[in-house]
RNA sequence: GCGCUCGUAGCUCAGCGGAUAGAGCACCGGACUUCUAAUCCGACGGUCGCAGGUUCGAAUCCUGCCGGGCGCGCCA
């Protein structure tokens, strides 16, 4: 199955429907003209000629609206297939408004080849696109991307605000328009963002919606390890951004504590406390002694009890223990959970039973080899899972069906989970599951996949083995690199990707990770903050300042950053990526700096306290609310002194 | 073998079918009597794994191949 994949493109595509007939706007192509105003680069996808702002359909092809586009006769492209429905999206109204007409040119190399190579294909670069290539110093990243679509309501406060605040809308590519925006209309920002404070960048795009969150998930048989760490730090982002987008989450952390790798855990307790060798199949490493200590210090004369008593007693206390422990490590790392539910439990109120009862009565259960089965493959499933096994006993799966169901039952419309890749078996079976309770899987149950951390020590990576002791854990990244800076590594990169993490350059070298640049443009603001406190300046009414006096490229440049931050933060929950929050902090930060690094904001010696003055001391309190906010969402703090 | 997943600069990684593919680090050259130089400016660096296909347009979607990772139990 390729579930992970179609997860993560089913939320394109809501991304996309959300955005549909909005009008993206990009951060800009600086114009000539246009120092001090902003310019604003608007994406007129596609040759579109569309006579209304809806647009005319593609034909053969009901789920997507906008532009029209002669060539799209609905054969080959698929749009909306289910697949490409953003590549339709987007600009119904602009195209409507300023028709776009392809011209010959040159195009660019690569390109020609290919053309060349399938013997069509013309121009595309537009003659003023090349004229500005030298004007363009963009602020990386960003300036170049059109259009992030934008929900419906979105559009329209967007239109509403911008009008009357046009100067000039000019042609400025294969289709692209950049409308020039009249002086002072992005100087408002700053004064938004400092206004709303910790509000700014938080929406209601996905209010209404009720989440469960689950990650992290260890068993308390050891202490979380490194793969665990990633999905603690992706995981507690990924809440905070989702929140930040108006839903109702509730971060869950689901642990086993029956079964057989309890029973092992605890066989291993006893045998650390009688000083007899680690059994099969067993744990190992220093945590296991320590533990089984503590269990023999809470309870004298336990070693003297009969091993069934005895195991029972290590087996209790022992994960107590070890949760405690892991729970203070995830507390220490900056993430709690708002539930941590016991799969025994489970067991002992009954709920795994009802839950094979209603599968049972639901049709989808039959009995095999003195087993009792769910017949998951009528869901898409490989093969069938075992539900109890033939010695009577239930399986995990059985209660991980329980466990769906329970969260259902308490009201959430949508139960999120994240794994590691090495579960990527499970994506089957779980959905396979929501089926067979009646549900909806595609709408009520997502699995977020991601890979796995590989740590890599002098040129070698590092092997970890959990009973062999040789693991990096949490609390070992974190005395290595602190918790910030293992908390932003963790979350700057895409869940998509393999990571290596490599320990020697990250505990050696911590100037290499980006979270400094951005934490130091924060406490670099805080610095002039306070200088300017020193000297008498505040920022005063928000009536009163003159946001037209930032007139200059950089400032201007700050500015759009600014404004581009509530569709960061929608764009990346909906889009399941809290990476992106860093990538656009980091460049957020670059932007400060080279502003800094051109525009002096406070007075020096005798000069005077200008509108300008004010009007950059809000620029930057701006952007130190825009980087706390962005970096409170990752859960990395934003120091004022470094 | 089957399934999932990834492959972008020397390294670590961004890149929501759209403009000339970016950042940090590393390396080279510049900028501090001035608000934190943990900064800024410049230079260098790319067959976006390979080959087809779809599209006006592909790093992005599809197919095949190559390479890495993970998974294929009446384990949890």
């Amino acid at each position: 199955m390729r579930v992970g994949h179609h997860l993560r493109r089913r939320a394109r595509a809501a991304a996309a429907a959300a955005g549909s007939g909005a009008v993206g706007v990009a951060a800009s192509r600086p114009g000539s003209a246009a120092a001090g105003a902003g310019v604003v680069g608007l994406a007129v996808l596609g040759q579109g000629h569309s006579s209304d702002a809806g647009g005319a359909r593609c034909a053969g092809e009901s789920r997507s609206r906008t532009w029209a586009f002669p060539a799209c006769s609905g054969r080959g492209r698929r749009c909306g297939g289910g697949r490409s429905v953003r590549s339709c999206g987007d600009t119904g109204a602009v195209a409507g408004r300023r028709p776009y007409r392809r011209e010959r040119g040159r195009r660019p190399r690569r390109a020609a080849r290919r053309g060349a190579r399938r013997g069509r294909h013309r121009a595309t670069e537009e003659p003023r696109a090349r004229r500005l290539r030298h004007q363009r110093r963009p602020p990386a990243g960003q300036a170049r991307r059109p259009a992030a679509p934008r929900g419906r309501r979105g559009a329209r406060r967007g239109a509403a605000g911008a009008r009357g605040h046009r100067a000039r809308v000019d042609v400025a590519g294969p289709g692209f328009l950049n409308i020039t925006l009249a002086k002072g209309v992005l100087g408002t920002i700053a004064v938004q963002a400092v206004t709303a404070g910790a509000a700014y960048g938080r929406t209601d795009a996905l209010a209404g919606q009720k989440l469960n969150l689950e990650f992290v998930s260890a068993n308390p048989t050891g202490p979380v390890h490194i793969g665990g760490t990633r999905w603690a730090a992706v995981g507690d982002a990924l809440g905070r951004l989702l929140e930040a987008s108006g839903a109702s989450v509730t971060r869950e952390y689901y642990f086993n504590d029956a079964g057989a790798q309890i029973d092992r855990f605890a066989l291993s307790l006893m045998a650390a406390a009688h000083g007899r060798p680690v059994p099969e199949d067993g744990y190992a490493g220093d945590y296991i002694v320590d533990i089984a200590e503590q269990v023999v210090a809470a309870e004298p004369g336990l070693l003297e009890r009969d091993e069934a008593e005895q195991q029972e007693r290590f087996r209790v206390r022992g994960v107590d223990l070890m949760f405690a422990e892991i729970k203070r490590t995830l507390a220490d790392f900056g993430v709690v959970f708002d539930v941590y539910f016991s799969e025994r439990t489970l067991h002992e109120t009954g709920a795994l039973d009802k839950a094979i009862a209603r599968l049972r009565a639901n049709g989808h259960v039959y009995e095999a080899d003195g087993a009792v089965w769910l017949r998951t493959t009528d869901f898409g499933d490989d093969k069938d899972r075992p539900l109890i096994k033939s010695d009577g006993a239930p399986t995990y799966f059985a209660a991980d069906c329980a466990y769906y169901l329970d969260k259902r039952d308490r009201g959430f419309d949508k139960v999120v989970i994240m794994l590691g890749a090495d579960h990527a078996g499970y994506v089957g079976r779980y959905k396979a599951l929501a089926a067979a309770v009646g549900d909806d899987p595609e709408a009520t149950l997502e699995i977020l996949l991601g890979q796995l951390v590989n740590l890599v020590r002098d040129g070698e990576p590092v092997r970890m083995s959990k009973r062999a002791g040789t693991v990096v854990l949490l609390e070992d990244l974190v005395e290595a690199v602190g918790a910030d800076a293992a908390r932003y590594a963790l979350a700057r990169a895409s869940v998509d990707q393999q990571i290596d993490l490599d320990l020697d350059l990250w505990s050696r070298q911590t100037n290499d990770n980006p979270v400094f640049y951005v934490q130091y443009a924060h406490a670099r603001i805080s610095s002039l903050l306070r200088n300017a406190a020193d000297l008498g300046l505040v920022l005063g009414e928000a009536a009163d300042v003159d946001v037209a006096a930032l007139e200059h490229q950089r400032e201007s440049d700050l500015l759009r950053a600014l404004g581009e931050f509530p569709r960061v933060l929608t764009a990346a929950a909906e889009l399941r990526a809290p990476h992106r929050v860093a990538r656009y902090l980091e460049e957020l930060a670059g932007t400060y700096h080279r502003f800094y690094d051109s525009c002096r904001v406070l007075p020096r010696g005798d000069e005077e306290v200008t509108p300008l003055t004010t009007a950059r001391l809000w620029l930057c309190a701006a952007t130190a609310t825009v980087l706390r906010n962005g970096l409170d969402v990752l859960g990395v703090t934003a120091p004022e002194r470094m």
